[in-house]
DNA sequence: AGCACGCCGACT
DNA sequence: GTCGGCGTGCTC
């Protein structure tokens, strides 16, 4: 009899790792790898899901193996590609395996369990219960009294519990028509038929021209071509049709865009293309860089390679992040390559989005284009992955598994023997770094395509007196500039750069930030101890009443919203049309789309917003950008802050004039001199990775040291605290004198939903037993998880705050 | 997660 | 003495 290793539904330290399972004889041959099982779980009667990893010969277990109960899927839903990579990201990402296992299917495909009371006997007390049912269920909202008694009769063995483990995945059956009959035979009998038939002549025909479409379905006979039920049932039951069952895949509505064609290159997207193809061909596991100035073609040099790896009988995997996978992006992969796309974005309803990977599994889709969690498609030999905005940080998902969809993609590279492309006008410091030292291969597009000049920037230096002077947050300069742009019936982009809700100090006068003497870093303001603290180190300082450099009292805390800044537009442009786009009018799936969709038709003239506007969008008809605060996001308390910047304001400079027209870029800032601002306003990407570069060996950050994060969260802050400090020492023992260990700190908001935070971070070069602790850290405080701690380990987080 | 086992306090 | 609290540990 043979065993399976099964990776069980619960996701707790103790139960990650596979569970023996005998399968039983009525099962052999039908349970493989990849399928969903249902088992018997503990010493009640208690079912669950697991998924099967393994099929062997023999168990070394001492006991008795319980069968699997039934099979939930009847082919493999994980290929062993996914069910290596599942172990594989479990141990990178110090995650359960089972939470990796199901990140990779649809949710809808997650089970759903349910409890039932079955009575056994007759009992007043069972009756009132079920209320004439035949049964109770228990749900969530089942009061305690209830969930006593219920308790009380079991112990009684006057109920039996039943345990239903679900799937929620339903496919929309749909009735259809079709035929046994060939072309000759539906002729006869059409000839067979009374001359008054007309219904059942229709039908005949109808069938004869589309034989090749069948079955087809009912509605879409009745809609489209006039024939009804009655007619379909009336032939049925002479024999003439047979009707079945379809299961119909929703596919999410979308106008097909013109098929389009490749269009000429230019010499640096030619030789990106060749390189690619190269390794496509010669099937080498190999990481690009394109680091590829706003405007230089990135899209068409994907697409162009895309299109090499299906010559090549491969499929491809297009990663993009979820803000730019608007509709113009999709066009242009759909309109290459039609009906062989299929997409995944956030707004696909749950069922849609099960039916898009549905199709991929089947094979009926070559090329897949989605943001981060697309990375899991369920694509069979791929040929080429590509992740555009390779910079973006919402790569990393920020909760269990915490990982990076570049990582899972170089992983699956490896196995699949096929080059991995990222791209960005702006590369991170990791891949920009790894380029330099030959991890990755550097293609550089420097120039635009069309010798696109590129856009006029003009830094306004709020600490000038004219600024500084006025009331709100538009300098002259911004408000001429706008007032020009308007006159010309052009459109202008407003970008208020709010990122976080941190408070830190600003000096209106002289532009001073307070920063931590420790960690260089910006303090935030915090508002229950009433200081200024460092989330790095701890460090505290009281919240200063005048400027540390100049002495001037105009140093304040900096913010300000969206809803703010539209209402100061009204005022000072009444005639304008303005269009504000944050998280507040987005939040309705689709709202994002629409919003863009409006701008484009030119129904405003200006759109106001967040970080959300400046990505990959096109609108030939802007021709000034005007950022607010380019500062904002530099004070941030995190390492990151220039490099965040500096890729904002490039991407959103790169928004003005791409088409003849010449666009303006103004950027207020109180830091003019800072290299961050002062090289985007040139594009300058290689001159910022220099200075930047210096600046994190400087200060030992990534890419020179890798960083894990580690979080306790507890209601109780002592417990916390002690947590931490416990941590702090496990941590301790098992590195180097190499490694930096800074905290434990509180984090930003140090309390969150009445819980407060701590971090501890490890800054590292090379530390083989850290791992390991991490692990042993995971199993030790298992039981205290259970008191209310949550204990989270983030590999290279992506914000530490 | 659930469920059992087991060791302490407050009740018939 | 026993009922039941929840703390601890195991589930193939």
């Amino acid at each position: 009899m043979s065993v399976a290793e099964i990776i069980v539904d619960v996701p707790t330290m103790q139960t990650n790792r596979p569970f023996e399972y005998s399968i039983p004889d009525a099962l052999t041959d039908v349970v493989e790898p990849g399928m969903r099982v249902e088992v018997p779980f503990g010493r009640g009667k208690r079912k669950i899901q697991g998924f099967v990893m393994k099929i062997k010969e023999s168990s070394e277990f001492q006991g008795k193996l319980k069968p699997i109960t039934r099979v939930i899927d009847l082919k493999p839903v994980l290929s062993q590609e996914m069910l290596d990579l599942s172990a594989w990201l479990a141990d990178r990402t110090y995650s359960f395996q089972i939470s990796c296992l199901q990140t990779m299917l649809p949710s809808v495909m997650r089970a759903k369990y349910k409890q039932y009371v079955v009575p056994l006997v007759d009992d007043p007390e069972i009756d009132e219960l079920l209320q004439g049912q035949a049964s109770f269920e228990i749900t969530n909202q089942v009061d305690d009294e209830t969930i006593r008694l219920i308790n009380k009769l079991r112990q009684n063995k006057k109920i039996d519990i039943q345990y239903v483990v679900e799937n929620k995945a339903v496919q929309v059956k749909r009735q259809a028509v079709t035929t046994d009959l060939n072309i000759i035979q539906l002729h006869e009998q059409k000839s067979q038929l009374r001359a008054n038939a007309k219904a059942q002549i229709k039908l005949l025909e109808f069938l004869a021209a589309h034989l090749q479409e069948l079955p087809i379905e009912f509605n879409v006979l009745e809609k489209d071509y006039g024939i009804s039920r009655a007619a379909i049932k009336t032939a049925e039951k002479n024999g003439l049709v047979k009707v079945v069952e379809v299961t119909k895949l929703r596919k999410p509505v979308g106008i097909t865009p013109e098929k389009t064609t490749n269009l000429a290159l230019t010499d640096e997207q030619k030789a990106a293309v060749d390189q690619i193809d190269a390794a496509i061909v010669s099937e080498t596991p190999k990481t690009f860089l394109i680091e590829g100035v706003t405007g230089s073609g990135k899209t068409e040099v994907y697409l162009q390679t895309i299109e090499k790896a299906l010559k090549q009988e491969k499929t491809a995997l297009m990663l993009v992040p979820e803000i730019s996978l608007t509709p113009q992006m999709v066009n242009r992969v759909v309109g290459r390559f039609g009906d062989q796309v299929a997409v995944l974005h956030s707004g696909l309803s749950n069922g849609e989005r099960y039916d898009e990977w549905t199709r991929i599994e089947n094979h009926d889709v070559k090329v897949v284009v989605g943001a981060r969690s697309a990375v899991f498609a369920p694509l069979d030999k791929i040929g080429l992955i590509i992740i555009d905005e390779e910079h973006e940080a919402s790569y990393k998902q920020d909760d269990n598994p915490r990982y990076h969809a570049r990582d899972v993609a170089q992983w699956r590279a490896k196995v699949n023997k096929c080059p991995v492309v990222l791209g960005s006008a702006t590369p991170s410091l990791e891949s920009r770094a790894r380029a330099e030292k030959g991890v990755y291969q550097l293609i550089r597009m420097k120039k635009r395509i069309n010798n696109q000049t590129l856009p006029q920037v003009h830094i306004v230096d709020m600490r000038d007196a004219e600024n500084s002077a006025v009331k709100g947050d538009f300098s002259p300069a911004l408000k001429a500039g706008l007032q020009e742009t308007l006159a010309k019936h052009e459109q202008a982009i407003v970008l208020l750069n709010r990122r976080g809700y941190s408070s830190f100090m600003m000096c209106r006068e002289c532009g001073f930030v307070l920063k931590c003497p420790n960690c260089d870093v910006s303090l935030t303001y915090h508002k229950d101890l009433r200081k200024m603290k460092c989330h790095y180190c701890g460090h505290e300082e009281p919240v200063p009443q005048f400027c540390p450099n100049c002495k001037s009292k105009k140093i304040g805390f900096y913010g300000t919203g969206t809803q703010n800044i539209e209402q100061q537009l009204n005022e000072l442009f009444p005639e304008a049309r303005v269009l504000r786009m944050d998280v507040d009018t987005t939040r309705r799936k689709g709202a994002h789309a629409k919003i863009l969709q409006q701008f484009g038709q030119h129904k405003a003239d200006i759109l106001l917003g967040t970080q959300m506007i400046a990505k990959g969008l096109d609108f030939p008809n802007v021709t000034l950008v005007g950022v607010i605060n380019a500062d904002t996001t530099l004070s941030l308390a995190d390492f990151r802050a220039s490099e965040r910047t500096f890729q904002l304001l490039t991407q959103v400079s790169g928004r003005a004039g791409r088409a003849e027209k010449i666009g303006h870029v103004i950027i207020q800032t109180y830091n003019p001199d800072h290299y961050a601002i002062k090289d985007a306003s040139k594009q300058d990407y290689e001159t910022f990775f220099k200075q930047e570069m210096y600046l994190r060996h400087q200060s030992n950050y990534t890419p020179y040291y890798f960083t894990t994060l580690i979080s306790v969260a507890n209601k109780d802050e002592g417990q916390t605290l002690k947590q931490s400090y416990w941590l702090k020492k496990q941590l301790q023992t098992a590195l180097s004198n190499d490694a930096i260990l800074l905290g434990p700190s509180p984090t930003m908001i140090s309390r969150k939903q009445n819980k407060y935070y701590y971090q501890i971070i490890v800054k590292y070069k090379h530390e083989p037993k850290l791992h390991q602790r991490l692990l042993e850290i995971l199993n030790g405080t298992q039981a205290d998880t259970k008191k209310g701690f949550t204990i989270a380990i983030d590999n290279e987080p992506q914000h530490i705050d």
